[in-house]
DNA sequence: TTCCTAATTTGTAATTGTTTCAATTTAAGA
DNA sequence: TCTTAAATTGAAACAATTACAAATTAGGAA
């Protein structure tokens, strides 16, 4: 998943998922919110119109899109597992001081010489950690 | 710490970290295994020989070595931390098939590039994950 | 050397993110 | 419409980590 889907329905088939109103909800949450979440903050905010949402429900569907490659998992939290719809590769900034998770778009040069090594190579995660920004810049002269 | 360390309270001492013979242990561990272990790796083993150890004092003196820098923890695994003893910067390899973590010698060129975005980078994290050399290997032609 | 005290260690309990599991419901093909 | 394998649900289990308060101790002061 790459870019805004239209039929979230289509895409599912397409990819040999059965469709269920849960999946279509959590795909279209993810594709509409890359802020890289987590699944408590998908569960919580999707539990507001389906009461009915199993936390459960969250993680078999994100391990499902997983499995079938449509999203991607960043270790780049310490405590909890984040969600990436966009699965072009690129690589992540997080600011310890907000906590947003942040785009990097630059290419992987390592890949060629990291192969070398003999290694077969299915992931790839640049993760950078700083401030960022705009918290450096309230920050001001401190 | 990088190379290896013959006197681990000096060690202590210049970094201005008081000196226990938990802290001791848990940093010649760290010197001497550098297969990347996770909190409880140290815990086990060291609780061989300590058997009062308590599991909180291993999770505090990583912390306490954190805070000044001395190793650096990974977040390769998806459900917990690995601690590095040795700084130097460098890259690491997940294998998935056997959960080795080895050390990828390649330097980061990203980052004159990403520090253009603004951020301030205090660190960088190249994580790539597969099937390393020997697994493939005992894989053989299948 | 002994004393003092703030820092450290310890064991237990709590917390958090995630997984397991069995019962119920449901999507979608026959 | 029927059937059934797959998906959903909620509760309980689990594993990594953190919080906490009591007991111990390192290291400086007397
Ligand atoms: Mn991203
Ligand atoms: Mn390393
Ligand atoms: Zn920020
Ligand atoms: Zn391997």
């Amino acid at each position: 998943m790459t870019v805004a889907l239209d039929d979230y329905a289509l895409f599912l088939r397409k990819n040999g998922i059965k469709v269920t109103p849960q999946r279509l909800e959590i795909l279209r949450y993810l594709d509409k919110n890359r802020n890289h979440p987590n699944a408590d903050m998908i569960y919580r905010d999707l539990k507001k119109k389906n009461p009915s949402l199993s936390r459960t429900t969250v993680y078999n569907t994100l391990d499902t899109l997983r499995s079938h490659n449509l999203i991607h998992a960043l270790t780049i939290s310490e405590s909890e597992l984040r969600f990436d719809s966009i699965i072009n590769p690129h690589q992540h900034f997080l600011c310890k001081k907000c906590g947003e998770i942040i785009d990097i778009e630059v290419e992987c040069p390592y890949l060629k010489e990291v192969l070398q090594g003999g290694h077969r190579i299915d992931e790839v995660h640049g993760y950078f950690k700083g401030v960022c920004k705009d918290c450096l810049a309230k920050e001001g002269g401190s």
